[in-house]
DNA sequence: ATTCATAAACGAATGGTGTTCGTCAACGAA
DNA sequence: TTCGTTGACGAACACCATTCGTTTATGAAT
């Protein structure tokens, strides 16, 4: 098949179809890719440059997707809001984390969303020369969390003879709502402290 | 070369060749270490079953390399030990972390490591089903801070007009130093509101 | 209308990866 | 001395990312 009447791909497509082959949980790389899209991998070169610039196309999409923007409500608020929605971001892309945060970031819409976050922050009265501190403690909260969502329903499997671990894993929740119940310790501990050392 | 005098392979040798080439940040798999062991790829698997063998050979060492036991300290200053321990771990081998965390833990030493945690918890005074929330957060901190460290020394370049991230990140600290007061502050946080917590 | 550069698909080829299997020599116990 | 086991190798297979030449439809300029 030479070049068809209406085109097949676009970088837009490419990097949707490599989202949802992540989400999925399956590997997402260029044949794979192509493969979902019904088309030969050596035709994606012709919308992108390689696996890496589909990573950037994906990374940049994901942004869109879980874009939490600023409202009328309180600096906790939003933040609450913005830690939900990333770490269900990261949750649903584990295989993407180390890509992601290997690089420096320069994307407009990842800045933008960065941007957000530190004026509310700004605005909320956090001194400057903390925001972007306390930025990157919500970035760790947000990844630490997701990876946690991301784990499998049972995370310890323990033989006999442990002193303690065997006995409190009784009864106990698993799976989603395990990972939910520490996620809401988690964010109520983060944002109460950050409250306090406000307030001081 | 048929069978050697004294064997060149044992999987504790190729677990740790693994984790050096992962610390390196070079890519891990089977032929990037036979190379380095100067070996061809298909005898590992006369010591070993696979790539998925290796990872869990690499998970049991890293937990060796890596790990903290109990002492006389309190439990507060255990679980400051841990963490940075821990942070330390996942940000030299920030690659292995999906691979770590996808799988349900079996693995005997790991095990323990995480039941020396739960009993130092319940001698500290933590009810027993609140134990196991607590340990998952302290793992997602040790995740989340970790891939903070092992972040590019310049996390944004934002180009101009932005409103605050721009004014924030000049003369901010970069690299390990900014990597290290975010861990700082966030362990701070933490600690202090489990305290609180327990003490209430 | 014809021409023609461009766009966008394909197939073939290269070099990398993980894995399996047959081969062969050294080892060590019977 | 024999003989099964061990642990290396090379060959082969399937998959992956990437490059390049080929082909043909498109659309603008003549």
């Amino acid at each position: 098949m030479p070049r068809p009447s209406s085109p097949l791909l676009s970088p837009d497509i490419i990097g949707a179809a490599g989202l949802e082959l992540s989400r999925a949980g399956e590997p997402f790389g260029v044949n794979a890719i192509a493969r979902r899209l019904g088309v030969r991998p050596s035709s994606l070169y012709n919308h992108v440059d390689g696996m890496d610039g589909i990573i950037e196309l994906m990374r940049g999409r994901l942004v869109e997707d879980y874009r939490v923007r600023p409202g009328e409500s309180s600096w906790d608020d939003f933040l609450v809001d913005l830690l939900r929605q990333q770490r269900q971001m990261y949750a649903d892309h584990p295989q993407l984390v180390p890509l992601l945060i290997g690089k420096t970031i320069t994307h407009p819409a990842v800045i933008t969303a960065y941007d957000d976050l530190a004026t509310v922050l700004v605005d909320g009265g956090f001194p400057e020369d903390e925001v972007l501190t306390v930025i990157a403690i919500i970035d760790a909260f947000a990844i630490g969390f997701g990876l946690d969502l991301a784990s499998p329903d049972e995370v310890w499997e323990p033989g006999e003879g442990t002193r303690t671990l065997g006995r409190v894993l009784e009864g106990a929740e698993r799976g989603t709502a395990r990972a939910d119940r520490t996620f809401e310790l988690g964010v109520g501990l983060l944002v109460d402290s950050l409250r306090a050392r406000l307030s001081r």
